[in-house]
RNA sequence: GGCCCCGUGGUGUAGUGGACUAACAUGCCACCCUGUCACGGUGGAGAUCGGGGGUUCGAAUCCCCCCGGGGUCGCCA
């Protein structure tokens, strides 16, 4: 090693020492006599001394030190002299005293501050990645994700549970997201596609007699990104044989509140996980992901304004609509800008508009408001008691605002959804120490796809029905409910999983239901249905997002801040500059040609 | 593909029709400085304001197109 030890690691009981330290120039103070360095390297920071009559040599090749040089500094460990210590630095009670001192490698300025914490441009920090990795932020952010995936196999390891790797080159399936497919040299005119997810591997593992598998597994898919999406990711993918809903869930549970507690201890869970049907979660929340770290539930206002003379709310019933709204709490008096911004955001999620209906500003009783108080484009064809009724559906106090969306059931509980997280951020009802995690059950098993006419999984095919629901997938696919699960956390899915089916009667009929024929779910699954007949165990399992859940504990809005590489929204990767041409040759050994765009 | 936001010295910002010969901070360069720690001091270099076109006597500023980036809807079994 170049170096006897880190620079963060020495404190007082060092004093007397020789160290050899080896590291990046953090910051340089020339005093003209005294040049201080601050030395860094992973464990933190030190500060080292050259003193032109300590070492006339040292000090003259310190001066020609900059910001980023690579340096190598052998000296002595001391205390610091009386009243230069340094309380913000961990380090600052000692410093080195160089006695001799190398630059290994001077360093261009960087196009960034390495040493202060503010925002560059994302772009640059893409393009140089290796310099933003340095900063204090992102070393921090690589080392809670390493602490939180060795937690996490430790965790699975004391459990009985076996990490086993799956290939990521393997077949590709026709349903679910865009696949990234790879030409074969071998097979010409033939793919591999990289998975989207270890489903059917780990579902064989189970039939192979694994019983407890997991993986940290790169997935990958081909569909547009997102604040928390990439197309490349990584799940924590698991599944156990003889098992039911529970055993998934309390494993769940209980991985959860250890892993916060071991990594972010300083943070509250909401113990025991709630738990919430899908119907219910739409219901209330308008969203199968809901924040719980505040209220605002939504309130279906449907029979009231069906009441009314009002004629968007009747239009919208007419058609089959639902007039759904929210309270926003002594907002009465918002300002006609404010109300426009609202206005603006649900527009711009596709809904025709928002009927905004402030309770006067005067605060109290909803009874007794009057209708003089009331402002809204829908007073005055809506009764004080339609009004009253409405305000106490959604928890309403006189001073508040009701926010209503009429339309297309579906458009309604998204974009009140959204309403809501907007307001919970400008309302600032988040507890910040709070992870509100929670499982959505109870999931419809399929979904019905208006462009394709037919129908398709809400989760994936491998999802068993609720064994009750079974005679219903001849009569009534649309009501059968799958046994699917959701963890949720803070807004953000972070994981789903389900029972799976495990006989190829039963997976057949699935199949043929999304409207294969034998021949293709032959071609395509059939690897699966005969495996299944081969002594296939009952078995679930779950796949976790490890990037948000990564995102979440680092306090991070976005998975790139906690991503060594990540991939911008156009899917390139600036500093390799990715995707790239290939020559000819390449091409021609794959088979290809390329098509002229147009 | 739709909608919204952003683009000004290396970096981060200010500037929303004339006083901009583009400001501030920091970084960079030079010189001075032996106890600093976001060291201090003096001086200096550095942006034709993402690109193109237009309106105007005059454009960083207004309009149009394009490029790049971000957020989001669609999409994500």
């Amino acid at each position: 090693m170049l170096k006897s030890h880190s620079c963060g690691e020495l404190s007082k009981k060092d004093v007397g020492a020789e160290v050899t330290l080896a590291g990046w120039v953090d910051r340089r103070r020339d005093h003209g006599g005294l040049i201080f360095i601050d030395l860094r390297d992973r464990e933190g920071i030190v500060q080292v001394v050259f003193n032109p009559e300590t070492s006339p040599s040292c000090h003259k090749i310190a001066s020609q030190m900059r910001s980023e040089y690579v340096i190598r500094v052998g000296g002595e460990v001391a205390l610091r002299p009386e009243g230069t210590v340094n309380p913000k630095l961990p380090t600052g009670e000692i410093e080195v005293i160089a006695r001799n001192t190398d630059i290994l490698n001077p360093s261009k300025t960087p196009p960034f501050y390495i040493n202060e914490e503010i925002e560059v441009e994302e772009n640059l920090r893409l393009k140089y990645r290796y310099l933003d990795l340095r900063r204090a932020r992102m070393k921090e952010n690589l080392l809670l994700r390493h602490r939180a995936v060795k937690f996490i196999r430790d965790f699975l390891d004391a459990k009985g549970f076996i990490e086993v790797e799956t290939p990521i080159l393997i077949k590709s399936t026709p349903e679910g997201a865009r696949d990234y497919l790879v030409p074969s040299r071998v097979h010409p005119g033939k793919f591999y596609a990289l998975p989207q997810s270890p489903q059917q591997l780990k579902q064989l593992l189970m039939i192979a007699g694994v019983e407890k598998y997991f993986q940290i597994a790169k997935c990958f898919r081909d569909e547009d990104t997102r604040a928390d999406r990439q197309p490349e990711f990584t799940q924590l993918d698991l599944e156990m044989s003889f098992v039911q809903e529970e055993d998934i869930l309390s494993l769940m549970e209980e991985l959860f509140t250890a892993l916060v507690a071991a990594i972010k201890p300083e943070m509250r869970v909401t113990k025991p996980f709630p738990r919430l049907t899908y119907a219910e979660a739409m219901e209330r929340y308008g969203t199968d992901k809901p924040d719980l770290r505040f209220g605002l539930e939504l309130g279906d206002l449907t029979d009231i304004a069906a009441q009314s003379e009002f004629s968007i709310f009747r239009s919208a019933i007419a058609e089959g609509g639902k007039v759904k709204g929210i309270c926003a709490p002594g907002c009465g008096g918002y300002s006609r800008r404010q109300l426009d911004e609202l206005n603006k955001l649900v527009q711009s999620l596709g809904a025709g508009g928002l009927v905004t209906m402030s309770l006067g500003t005067a605060g109290g009783n909803l009874n007794d408001l009057t209708i003089k108080e009331v402002k809204s484009v829908a007073a005055r064809f809506l009764t004080i008691d339609q009004i009253k009724q409405m305000g106490q559906r959604l928890g309403a106090k006189r001073g508040d605002l009701l926010l209503i969306v009429a339309g297309n059931p579906g458009l309604v509980d998204m974009t009140l959804s959204e309403l809501r997280q907007e307001m919970g951020r400008r309302l600032k009802l988040a507890d910040p120490n709070l992870f509100a995690f929670a499982f959505v059950e109870d999931f419809p098993l399929l979904r019905w796809d208006e462009e394709a006419k037919r129908w398709d999984s809400e989760h994936h095919p491998f999802t068993a029905p609720r064994d009750e629901d079974v005679p219903l997938l001849d009569s009534a696919p649309e009501k059968v409910l799958g046994r699917h699960y959701d963890v949720v956390c803070n807004g953000y899915e972070i994981g789903g999983g389900s029972i799976r089916i495990y006989t190829s009667e039963l997976q057949r009929k699935v199949f043929r239901l999304l409207g294969y024929s034998d021949e293709e779910i032959d071609s395509r699954f059939g690897h699966m249905l005969e495996a299944f007949q081969y002594g296939a165990p009952p078995h679930g399992g779950i796949a976790l997002g490890l990037d948000r859940i990564v995102m979440l504990l680092a306090g991070e809005e976005n998975i790139r801040e906690v991503i060594a590489f990540p991939k911008n929204q156009s899917a390139a990767d600036l500093t390799f500059d990715a995707p790239s041409p290939v020559s000819q040759e390449q091409l021609a050994e794959l088979h290809l040609r390329l098509r002229e765009e147009r």
